[in-house]
DNA sequence: GGATATTGCTCAGTATGCTGACTATCAGTA
DNA sequence: TACTGATAGTCAGCATACTGAGCAATATCC
């Protein structure tokens, strides 16, 4: 195999190379990814212990619908930082599942307002050990004080780079 | 709407709640998943930007088999903690857009040996400068010391969480 | 050597997430 | 009121990620 690095000395590529692409796996992109992934994994298997089958979405989603009645998709999108067109099948599976309403608005003909069922209440209270405990165990490897720094420090860069999503965290407009 | 609050006393309700759900959005695997739909999109954006067609994926696995020239797909799905039935398709559209090779293997008939192309080098040679910069844009909403300390708490957390995704990190078996 | 277990890869199916396009509706304005 | 622009929602299409199943080939153990 000829490379580049037959063509040039190679202290200067290796050193070069050092610098410019690093490993993969130590770049922030990266370990966005992967932590993300543990704690998808993590939070499924909690709520499966539990005997649900919620996906993290989904209970963003209910448990937003329930701290806001009523609520069209646009909104509740914007609440969680979800693209509207996810919004869609979330919903539609939320709704298949029995733990949410989607009924169109009298105000607005093009809105659907969107209301939690019984079901999905007695859903979100019974889920909610398995959550908390899914959270623990993402940051099991970190001292509470660790925890802390880490969340303050993601929140501090999601909120400056907040608009460079399509589907940015939006405040409650009432 | 009937819910429990209006069957028990209101304050001790509400701080009950406060302590059990708070904001969805301050749970760290919100902000797991916030802080990766930035990284996508300002990676995506960047890479864009430079005129290339690439996504963060791609890119890695493209990294790493120029690093580890002639491996099999489940050596490079383990030193990127990609799931093994990701890995096929991704593979498929480096295949397809000429940036790597995928060869059966003499010693392991069942194995795949993946090489990067010259377009693969010429690709991520010229991609490298947008890379690095989405790195540095996602974390700009940091100083330099607090990057520095959200990668390591990072690395910290996934190195405890690695075995708990179907898909963990592996080291080199060289 | 032969049964058994394991491994490398693929595939079908499901659920995010996104781009871009489209319909229906609403809001503001000339 | 008619026109224009914006907005709510959906859809088609694509790319991760995963579960679970299956096939072919290799390793292991008796």
């Amino acid at each position: 195999m000829l490379t580049i690095s037959m063509l040039v000395n190679e202290p200067a590529l290796a050193a070069l190379e050092e610098n410019s692409v690093k490993d993969n796996n130590d770049m922030p992109g990266h370990l966005a990814r992967r932590f993300q992934q543990i704690a998808v994994a993590v939070f499924l298997a909690e709520v499966a212990d539990a005997g649900f089958d919620l996906t993290p979405v989904q209970y963003a989603a209910l448990a937003t619908i329930k701290a806001n009645p009523g609520l069209d998709q646009v909104t509740l999108a914007g609440l969680i930082a979800y693209d509207r067109t996810t919004i869609t099948g979330v919903i539609d599976r939320l709704v298949q599942k029995g733990l949410a309403e989607r009924r169109a608005s009298s105000r607005d003909r093009r809105a659907r307002e969107l209301e939690i069922t019984d079901e999905g209440r007695r859903t979100l209270r019974k889920i909610t050990p398995a959550v908390e405990s899914a959270q623990r165990i993402m940051l099991g490897g970190l001292s509470a004080k660790e925890g802390e720094e880490l969340m303050r420090l993601l929140r501090k860069a999601i909120a400056a780079g907040n608009e460079l999503s399509r589907a940015p965290l939006r405040d409650v407009q009432v």
